[in-house]
RNA sequence: GGGCGUGUAGCUCAGGUGGUUAGAGCGUUACGUUGACAUCGUAAAGGUCAGAGGUUCGAGUCCUCUUACGCCCACCA
């Protein structure tokens, strides 16, 4: 006896809560879910499950998209595969910060010491006023936190009955997982796809940080225009008009531009323009850069305004002007701008030393201001709304920012990258064609390093000069056995911890790595964290994943594959859809619409909820709708009320429950049922094959149904009699069928149905019995025809009872059916049981060969049973 | 501006090699309680398959155009 049946009553009502907690001891004590490291390869069904983001709760997103994999998974399992499919916690990063600074009302000051007496306690008054930690501290409180919140995402995943080997659990900030990522960094160094550049960056002046391409979005603005007035070097009476959303700017302004063929200014081109205000001469240049019939077709260049500022400037040749500081602030002149190469530089220091300090939005009123004085704006402020870059998680809009960073050279590979996607089967096909716009689009490489505190460190140190000064241009590295390294505690080889800070001494390079930068590599980490021995190698098989970051996680791990192995990291990407709200609006924390898992598994169990995400199609995005797991929760009590009448049965029959029961179908009735049963094994063999989960779900659902409804109600009369062989041998084939055809989707119920089975030695769990293929049924399958027939005629009848309002038990006393000949022949088979079917009396039943449509041309209804005893 | 996707019953969605009368669940209505199932069953009503043209013996399905919505990318003086 399994562990499992000994904790079994037959005679159970349904109770979800029960069968849950069954199942998931069952499986923990039979190590159902374990991953057979000794498995070839080849017979392995590998998955690089995504790592979600521990910060907060999940998300029923998450529910659907998790539990589509795991149902793919389960069927992979069955087929007989070794699975590896992990999981992880994507804890670093700035997600975890926010939600640490919030939940302990703590902010990290990376100048303040370590205080190992600190302990971080949940604050939920998050007044803003936030104790100042130190870096260790801060990282610590993230611990704690991370901790408590993996174990609520683990409670629920285990709960829905996801089929992860938990032997496998990994996090991203773990020492194994920091290895992984630093030893790819310094690969991509050693291969020159890494190298650290000053240069203007996208810069959060929130969070200061820098940020990349794939985490900046638009977002349409109010702004103005306005027109101002510059002037021309040596012709004081000609004037230009130059249109500019970002007038604080002007002191930053280092040239002026037309178009080469742009007739109204070629004449000045090579002589220079005067910035109003500040006095300054800038040149003016030609430059496709500038449209002709865009505005006065003149445009101010400035360090930086916009990207395309910063395109401009990269050719040109011409020296920054940094106006705006890490945190987005006006800087003090000597930094960027002094001395003002201006022709009257006291006027001109005298103006800005009036912006110095103002934030850029304060600092565009003042110099408006100051224009409308001196005559140089020409016309008021034209309001209009304009896309501008945001960080996706930030409030203000990106400046750029000159500073040194660590970047990735993604640009040079955007072929290469895009091809790589070409070679990776994609579900549904065109999110290939998102991945494709999104490479083709790229116009900056990978920022990797982040001003931010948890996170993985760059394996790098700086050299100190005799005065203290670092040495960028000759960084230490960690070397490989040295990792993982933390270069603000760890010295490197060579230097001992008193030289840290110290002249001729190093300093650790205090950056950490944008979080992608590891994510990048789950199939790399999943592999580490294997046991010892196995056999895994990339590509992995499928990669799920939803579709919003295409352009992150999935290109960079394309990405990272490609720059470290020249290989695909996967062969299929399964791109799963959004859950919206019922207005199908997308949910978000912010408009309070997000639904979260545990209480809908409680109120519809695990089954129904996982019923649910399984209907949707890979990709689509669907509307929540909590009737959908209504639907799932009947099906499951169907099955499990089905299950046990036909357990009821196969019992009363007193057959021999160690029979070779598939064998001892002889009825042509019970054949044909199973004709239909094989049809509907092979749709959904098929559907898995195909990725397409949900339609192996709707058949299998369809014919389940039809099963309850028609078969066994046609066949229970047949399986109380002493004729009962046949049909309750058929009964047990149906449920051992059904058990394994539902499986994947309601694995709790399966094994339910599977365990308690009167019949059958197998003491294995149901998910890793084969699934059912259409070999197993061709030499019982008879015609279908028969049951089709057999079943429109009973559902004749019934519609007539229904017609004359008549109970379903009503007795017939006297039925004529008219059909061709091929159709009488068929009924004639199934006869006895249709009689049972319909209460049929004294065997009353005529049928006639006379038209080819089958159809009822006398049906008399004797009077209720009932009634009649009344 | 470019691209991708979607428009089928009141609602949420299927429709799988173009083939009888277009399906399901929910909702509505009527009836029934049948050997497991009231967290049930049987049935009815409800559709110019977004619109127009085309291919075909035949189109919800293939092609073209139009239209509405959603998303992605780009532009951003």
């Amino acid at each position: 006896m399994t562990a499992y049946k000994e904790t079994r009553k037959l005679d159970d009502k349904y109770n979800a809560s029960d069968i849950e907690s069954r199942c998931l001891a069952f499986w923990e004590k039979d190590n159902t879910y374990r991953f057979d490291k000794t498995a070839s390869r080849e017979n392995t069904y590998v998955v690089d499950t995504p790592p979600p983001t521990v910060s907060g709760s999940l998300h029923v997103g998450h529910i659907m998209s998790y539990t589509q994999t795991d149902v793919k998974v389960r069927y992979q399992r069955m087929k007989g595969k070794s699975v590896f499919y992990p999981i992880g916690w994507d804890d670093n990063g700035l997600p975890t910060e926010r939600r640490v600074q919030n939940y302990f009302n703590i902010a990290c000051n990376p100048n303040l010491p370590y205080d190992p007496n600190f302990k971080p306690v949940h604050d939920p008054k998050n007044d803003g006023k936030r104790v100042e930690v130190s870096r260790k501290n801060f990282i610590e409180a993230c611990e704690i936190l991370t901790t408590e919140d993996e174990k609520a995402f683990e409670d629920i995943f285990r709960q829905i009955g996801h089929s992860y080997d938990w032997d496998l659990k990994y996090t991203t900030i773990s020492p194994l997982a920091i290895k992984v990522s630093q030893d790819s960094f310094l690969d991509l160094v050693e291969k020159g796809i890494a190298c650290s550049v000053e240069a203007p960056t996208m810069w959060d002046v929130t969070f200061q940080s820098a940020v990349a391409q794939a985490e900046i979005e638009d977002r349409e603005v109010d702004g103005f225009f306005h027109d101002i007035q510059f002037g021309v070097e040596g012709e004081p009476d000609v004037h230009f008009t130059i249109a500019t959303t970002r007038p604080e700017f002007l002191p930053a302004c280092i040239a002026v531009v037309a178009h080469p063929d742009d007739e109204r200014y070629q004449k000045y081109f090579g002589k220079k323009a005067i910035v109003p205000l500040f006095d300054i001469p800038v040149p003016i240049v030609p430059s496709e850069h500038a449209e002709m019939d865009k505005g006065t077709g003149i445009m101010m260049v400035c360090t930086f305004g916009d990207a395309a500022d910063v395109a401009w400037w990269k050719q040109s040749g011409l020296p920054i002007k940094q106006i705006v500081g890490l945190d987005g602030r006006i800087l003090p002149n000597e930094y960027g701008v002094e001395p003002f190469v201006s022709l009257n530089p006291q006027k001109a220091a005298a103006y800005y030393n009036q912006i110095t300090g103002l934030k850029m939005k304060e600092a565009r009123a003042q110099i408006v201001e100051f224009l409308r004085e001196s005559g140089d704006l020409l016309a008021e402020p034209k309001p209009i709304k304009h896309p501008v870059k945001f960080y996706e998680k930030g409030t203000l809009p990106l400046e750029f920012v000159s500073s040194r960073q660590w970047f990735i050279k993604i640009l040079d590979y955007k072929k290469e990258l895009v091809d790589a996607g070409r070679e990776i089967k994609w579900f549904p096909g065109h999110m290939q064609t998102r991945y494709e716009t999104w490479v083709d689009g790229l116009n900056q490489d990978w920022c990797i390093s982040r001003q931010r505190f948890f996170g993985v460190p760059f394996p790098i140190w700086y050299k100190l000069d005799e005065n203290g000064l670092i040495n960028y241009n000759e960084p230490i590295f960690a070397t490989r056995d040295q990792l993982p390294v933390d270069p603000m505690t760890d010295a490197p080889a060579g230097y001992t911890e008193e030289m840290r800070g110290k002249p001729n001494g190093f300093v650790g390079e205090k950056d950490i790595m944008d979080t992608w930068a590891t994510s990048s590599l789950t199939p790399q980490i999943a592999m580490a964290f294997a046991p010892e021995g196995h056999h895994l190698s990339l590509p992995f098989d499928v990669r799920p994943q939803a579709h919003d970051i295409i352009r992150t996680w999935a290109f960079y791990t394309i990405m990272k594959a490609w720059a470290h192995d020249k290989t695909i990291p996967w062969k299929e990407a399964h791109i799963s859809g959004f859950v919206l709200d019922p207005d199908r609006k997308k949910m978000s924390k912010s408009k309070g619409n997000v639904v979260t898992p545990m209480y809908l598994l409680e109120k519809y169990s695990s089954d129904a909820v996982r019923y649910w995400a399984a209907r949707a199609k890979l990709g689509i995005d669907i509307a929540f709708e909590e009737q959908i797991m209504e639907q799932g929760k009947k099906l499951t009590m169907k099955m499990f009320n089905a299950s046990k009448f036909v357990y009821m049965m196969v019992q009363n029959a007193g057959i021999d429950l160690n029979a070779d029961y598939p064998k001892m179908i002889s009825n042509p009735l019970d054949k044909a049922w199973i004709s239909k049963l094989m049809e509907t094994v092979k749709a959904s063999v098929k559907a898995f094959e195909a990725n397409d989960y949900s339609f192996a779900l709707e058949m299998t659902e369809k014919c389940f149904w039809d099963f309850c409804d028609n078969y066994l109600e046609i066949v229970k009369g047949r399986a109380y009699s002493d004729d009962a062989v046949s049909a309750v041998s058929s009964l047990m084939l149906t449920i051992d069928t059904f058990a394994k055809l539902f499986a994947p989707f309601t694995p709790f119920m399966a094994e339910e149905i599977y365990a308690t089975r009167p019949w059958g030695t197998d003491e294995k769990s149901v998910h890793v019995t084969a699934f059912p293929a259409v070999s197993d049924y061709e030499t019982i399958a008879g015609n279908p025809d028969l049951y089709d027939k057999t079943v429109a005629l009973v559902e004749m009848v019934r519609k007539a009872k229904a017609e004359e309002k008549r109970s379903l038990r009503t007795p017939v006393v006297a039925l004529t059916v008219s059909a061709n000949e091929k159709t009488i022949a068929l009924l004639e088979q199934s006869l006895s049981d249709i009689e049972n079917a319909l209460n049929v009396k004294d065997h009353n039943v005529t049928l006639e060969a006379h038209s080819d449509e089958m159809a009822v041309t006398n049906c008399v209804l004797g009077e209720d049973e009932k009634k009649v005893k009344a």
